[in-house]
DNA sequence: CTACAAATGTTATATTATAACACCTGTTAT
DNA sequence: ATAACAGGTGTTATAATATAACATTTGTAG
């Protein structure tokens, strides 16, 4: 009931792993890590997962299946997430860019739809790779 | 080597199948459809997909698994693709904001990264369900 | 004709994610 | 205290999504 965002075990093992890893992790390589702690099965880690996105501690990167840990405290409980993405590399980088928040929170499209939350991948080169 | 996007006969199969139907397809929900014309295996699709993709006749919905034929000549063969998404009847519409093109074409990130592709998904209730 | 790029057909397999069910643990309400 | 409940855990099995690898064919350019 509390709004102080407590985390269970396994939602604790979990998230150590992925702030522990310099890049996005795949779930199955998170469950590798974790059978040192005594979890199992994917069942376990999909639900820390799942519980992690909406506390607001870590970000699916939709585009690769992999999840990273939130540097932002802007994403309100990530409603709104933005990354950059080496095409090369693969390096993710959390970013923020509050025009871009501005501008899709007012946006409605042709049936009226607006934005409650959105996700924004964008691709490229980083510096070491360009 | 010419720059007329002439299609295969599978892309031309599964082109059709997801031109025609009303709501993103998955990829073996479109193998279901394509078995009538002679495809047999989830290769042929995703083969097929990914050429649709790089000639710019469809997108992928990241976060829905999910395919869509382009409804929007301005997506410079899906340099820039961004859908709007109910969350509640899954209804997609491809659409096109060109501040936010702008904004994101000229915006470097901390380490210097800039956007050669992007791809937006943003999340609401559409009209019918809000 | 030859050589090459693109596409196809095929089998098998890898990778990502969820269903279903039994059990446990802590809190709240009576 | 105890029943009812919500959230979490452990477990097995399976569904859903995607690719590897290889043999063959087709179209086209030199
Ligand atoms: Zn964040
Ligand atoms: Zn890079
Ligand atoms: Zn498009
Ligand atoms: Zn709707």
């Amino acid at each position: 009931m509390s709004q102080i965002q407590i985390l269970s075990k396994n939602q604790k093992i979990v998230l150590k792993i992925i702030e522990q890893a310099k890049e996005p992790l795949k779930a199955y390589s998170i469950l590798f890590n974790a059978q040192k702690k005594g979890i199992k099965a994917p069942p376990q880690i999909y639900r820390a997962l799942d519980k992690l996105i909406q506390k607001g501690k870590i970000h699916k990167i939709e585009s690769r299946n992999a999840f990273v840990a939130c540097k932002n405290s802007k994403c309100e409980i990530s409603k709104a997430t933005a990354f950059s993405i080496c095409e090369k590399c693969e390096k993710v980088t959390e970013i923020n860019i509050p025009k871009i928040t501005k501008v899709l929170f007012a946006f409605k499209d042709k049936s009226g739809m607006s934005c409650k939350k959105y996700n924004l991948e964008l691709f490229g080169l980083c510096k070491k790779c360009a």
